[in-house]
RNA sequence: GGGGAGGUUCCCGAGCGGUCAAAGGGAGCAGACUGUAAAUCUGCCGGCGAAGCCUUCGGAGGUUCGAGUCCUCCCCUCCCCA
């Protein structure tokens, strides 16, 4: 339906597509009409990070092929704290604060997903979670799941079998799951979840509890997880996750991140995280050497765009080509550089050079910025420092303006006031 | 409820009563080499500092000239039995 061919085959050729639910044949019937599906987003954080980014690009894949993308959000769920993780850290949340969150996640989707006039919905398992009777649940839906059943999937087997063990908790978060694709496939007719391969037990789960309720004849597709080339999980820096919200990353240091992706991940990525057709991807991927950074180039400009719109992504190439694009640096300053204000009084003694670079931050403590020095990574307007307790006075301002640097890429800027 | 194992610096993990700010690995930071990549190599990696000092080894006490290392109690985690 859409001119590159069927939907499924795009998501499964761009490498979006771990497993599939049997028969798969009933998944491309489905699909060969505009259809629901629905995929799960926890709502611990206000945002959404580049983790989430598969599942993101996933639904603005199939509401481009006119499909109804249908967001859930995690707040029943979350009251309890997903256990599936390796931690088991219950993060107890209030409504509230689930709300608010997911206000956040959807004002991130809308970037990715259109969700006027009813092509996309997002709701929110709480609201049918919380109401639920325990008596009931177990002698409507606890019913139709059988534990041996349940100990031998996977998921549970490995947990069941390790030292930690399962409890309860754990062991009843796939019905609760499974109960969500049940109320979505009765009130909104989806007929398809996607999620991550963490979550396969749970969609299949779903699958059969609805069948078995219904009758009906629902899917489920899983993603694989996302790793870097040299083996992390995708989405983590030094400085934590990369946020889609703007605030917390800012689109500058979002079109980095893309940027300084592993050569060997870029064709990967660019099937992943833009949309320009596969052709044009193969073709940046095929670049070799050096040249790979044409490829990375358009996959940080392309996914800013998707992110931020396509303004942003500009200004922060722009800003990228200054830093780092002749033989020499010249200069530039990122858009973003985190400055502060000092007294110029102060720098007429001039201050001492680990002292500044500690104050500002640069530093975690004054012991490190010593090091810093030493090492020969702290730089006053370009040029290195030479010595731990040189002295910066206001002869080096700029227009009143001292540029720090720590390594390559961290600036911070003092203004002398 | 009973029995056992264990809680060490960001993570994993070693640690004879003194020579332990605490081995080793990972992560991280900086430098070199590069291409704002990877790999590799080098240095750093609790705080303040010139030496030295200060705060750390689940918590609280205690023994000792001296405790991460021994004792007591408590808290927490895991395993086995009930």
């Amino acid at each position: 339906m859409t001119p590159a061919g069927h939907i499924l085959d795009i998501l499964r050729e761009r490498g979006f597509v771990e497993q599939v639910t049997e028969p798969e044949a009933g998944i491309r019937e489905l699909l060969d009409s505009p259809a629901s599906a629905y995929i799960g987003f926890d709502p611990t954080a206000a945002s959404l990070h580049v983790g989430s980014l598969v599942p993101i690009m996933s639904l603005v894949h199939l509401q481009r092929a006119g499909h109804r993308p249908v967001v859930l959000v995690g707040g029943g769920t979350g009251l309890v704290g997903d256990p599936s993780g390796k931690t088991e850290m219950r993060t107890v949340m209030t409504r509230e604060e689930i709300e608010s969150n997911a206000a956040g996640i959807r004002r991130q989707l809308e970037r990715f997903v259109d969700f006027s006039d009813g092509r996309a919905i997002l709701v929110n398992n709480a609201d049918w979670l919380v109401p639920l009777n325990y008596l009931e649940f177990l002698r409507d839906i606890g019913r139709k799941f059988s534990v041996n059943r349940m100990l031998a999937a996977d998921a549970y087997r490995t947990r069941y079998e390790s030292q930690e063990g399962l409890n309860f908790l754990e062991f009843n978060y796939m019905l609760l799951q499974a109960y969500d694709y049940y109320h979505l496939y009765r009130t909104e007719g989806c007929r398809l979840q996607m999620g991550g391969s963490d979550q396969w037990g749970n969609i299949v789960a779903g699958c059969d509890l609805t069948r078995r309720m219904e009758g009906a004849q629902v899917y489920g597709i899983t993603f694989p997880l996302i790793t870097t080339a040299s083996g992390a999980k995708m989405g983590k820096t030094a400085d934590g996750a990369v946020w889609l919200d703007p605030d917390l990353t800012s689109p500058y240091d979002y079109y980095q991140f893309w940027v300084n992706t592993d050569d060997r991940d870029a064709e990967r990525f660019l099937a992943l995280f833009t949309l320009l057709d596969l052709a044009e991807v193969r073709r940046l991927g095929g670049l070799e050497g050096a040249r790979i950074r044409e490829a990375k180039r358009v996959l940080a400009l392309e996914a800013t765009a998707i992110a931020h719109g396509r303004a942003a992504a500009e200004a922060a190439a722009a800003a990228a080509g200054r830093l780092f694009g002749g033989q020499e640096r010249q200069g530039g300053v990122p858009p973003d550089a985190p400055a502060s204000e000092l007294p110029a009084a102060e720098f007429e003694q001039g201050v001492e050079a680990f002292d500044l670079f500690h104050r500002v931050g640069l530093a975690r403590s004054r012991g490190e910025a010593r090091r810093l020095i030493q090492g020969g990574g702290a730089y006053v307007n370009g040029a290195a420092v030479s010595a731990v307790n040189d002295r910066i006075t206001s002869s080096a301002a700029r227009d009143g303006v001292i540029t720090l640097r720590a390594g390559k890429k961290k600036f911070h800027l003092v203004r002398l006031v």
